[in-house]
DNA sequence: TATGGATCCATA
DNA sequence: TATGGATCCATA
């Protein structure tokens, strides 16, 4: 069950970054825009809490209840920067969040009816014409119902940077529609960014447009957009310290010595 | 030189497709907003003509007059399935653009001064909040400035889909700073997207997000925002005609075998 | 088939 | 180092 509706004592990010030793941290939470004061809508304390804790009980080694990396390095043989895959994260994320707060993960959304084909015109005949919409929003990757009727949608980005372009102006038309009232997308400090798999989302690429959301929050009636920022604890050059997986599996292997060398990937078949 | 501003007769499209053979084909222009009837301006229609010549200069096999392509295949062995790859269309592009219309390759624009931080929230101490702006904008694919003076930059998107998010959004947010007037986003039709790599931008995906950037033209003072959707002539299953030559980005490497393909790859060595 | 994602490439 | 891109993956 959902225990978001149980105020806890503060997170547990208040004190710990005071003893030297943690896992994931959750650094900010940016409030993009805000329409109806949802700022201070005990739902959404609760909600902020729910998805800190779950940032907070990501460690590694598991079970470590610190979150230490292996620092990217540079392989001249190869030409190739070793870096974390980013499954591992992801998944603890989910994890917890849908097991101990009672999210959902992969929700949908109803989404219907979102699609009002706008005007457009076209050229050189410069006739009216609406595109038709031949594409469908598809799930966010957590959504949850709180007590008070607030609809929230959270987004894990670990995907392609550019995917975090998508992922907000999703979230934007989505709290446009007054389909959800809340969205938030969590994403890697770019100290993060670095030790983890190339090009994906990162807060300091975003920075520049971040005004482009805002601005669209004006048309929004009843709806908070929120980016929250996280970082690993530590980061080691011990050699003997594994990689995060990298990989198409992503799942099973927390922690496993795949890469103590470059990660060795299946090669093509000859031909 | 550039002969933009050489009105010539009307681009070969408009009387091509009745021959039954034609090279790459410009589909239709949407303009997504307008402010200032730029649409009207001469310097546009020389823009236009300009990008659409180059869009009909494309043709495979090259000197063909046409555009022909080969149509993707499922090898079941591999559980993968065979497409074109997206370089040698863009190459294309590039060439005409830049030797015959005289444009830019990888232009960059004035894009300093364009970061004003918004003033954001910090949750949950509530306090006013900027984000410092870290990243920059990077080159247009194209740029060129009218006689007119209208800057313009132009996209060729075959990128990831995700990456026609980031273009637009690039696109709208220096509209609004008006550091460009036309900004154009070439794009592949769904039929054509079928047969290039996996997930790359186009017009059916898009759709359902078009309104957003057609209300973030509300703020522009003077600018034009349009999408070009393009495609190819024709497909055949004839399996002595090449695909297109698909390059090593991304996974490429854990591409499976690819017996059919007739560009077998340089594979990574053993590491 | 469709959508979101993860990964590595090219180049300034 | 930094930005835009190209490629294939996972899963419903």
């Amino acid at each position: 069950m959902s225990d978001l509706h149980c105020p806890r004592l503060r997170s547990r990010g208040a004190h710990r970054r005071n003893s030297g030793v943690a896992t994931m941290k959750w650094l900010r939470t940016l409030v993009i825009f805000d329409q109806g004061n949802i700022v201070s809508n005990q739902d959404w304390e609760s909600i902020h809490q729910a998805f800190v804790r779950s940032i907070e009980s990501i460690d590694s080694p598991t079970g470590s209840g610190r979150l230490v990396l292996r620092r990217k390095t540079y392989v001249p043989e190869s030409k190739q920067w070793n870096r974390n895959g980013v499954g591992f994260l992801r998944n603890r994320f989910l994890e917890h969040i849908v097991q101990k707060e009672g999210w959902k993960a992969e929700g949908e959304v109803d989404l219907q009816n979102l699609q009002e084909k706008p005007e457009l015109q076209l050229y050189p005949s410069l006739e009216p014409y609406a595109e038709p919409i031949t594409s469908s929003f598809g799930a966010f990757d957590f959504v949850t119902t709180t007590e008070g009727g607030l609809r929230v949608a959270i987004e894990w980005e670990t995907g392609n940077i550019s995917s975090s372009h998508r992922s907000l102006n999703k979230l934007s038309i989505v709290l446009a529609a007054n389909k959800i009232q809340v969205g938030v997308l969590i994403l890697p400090s770019r100290n993060l960014y670095e030790h983890l798999t190339d090009r994906i989302g990162n807060i300091g690429e975003l920075s520049p447009y971040l005004e482009m959301w805002k601005r669209m929050g004006e048309t929004v009636e009843h709806g908070l957009l929120a980016i929250a920022v996280v970082e690993h604890d530590e980061l080691t050059d011990d050699q003997t310290f594994p990689y995060l997986k990298v990989g198409k599996d992503g799942r099973a292997g927390e922690g496993k010595t795949k890469r103590n060398a470059p990660n060795p990937k299946p090669k093509k078949e000859s031909s």
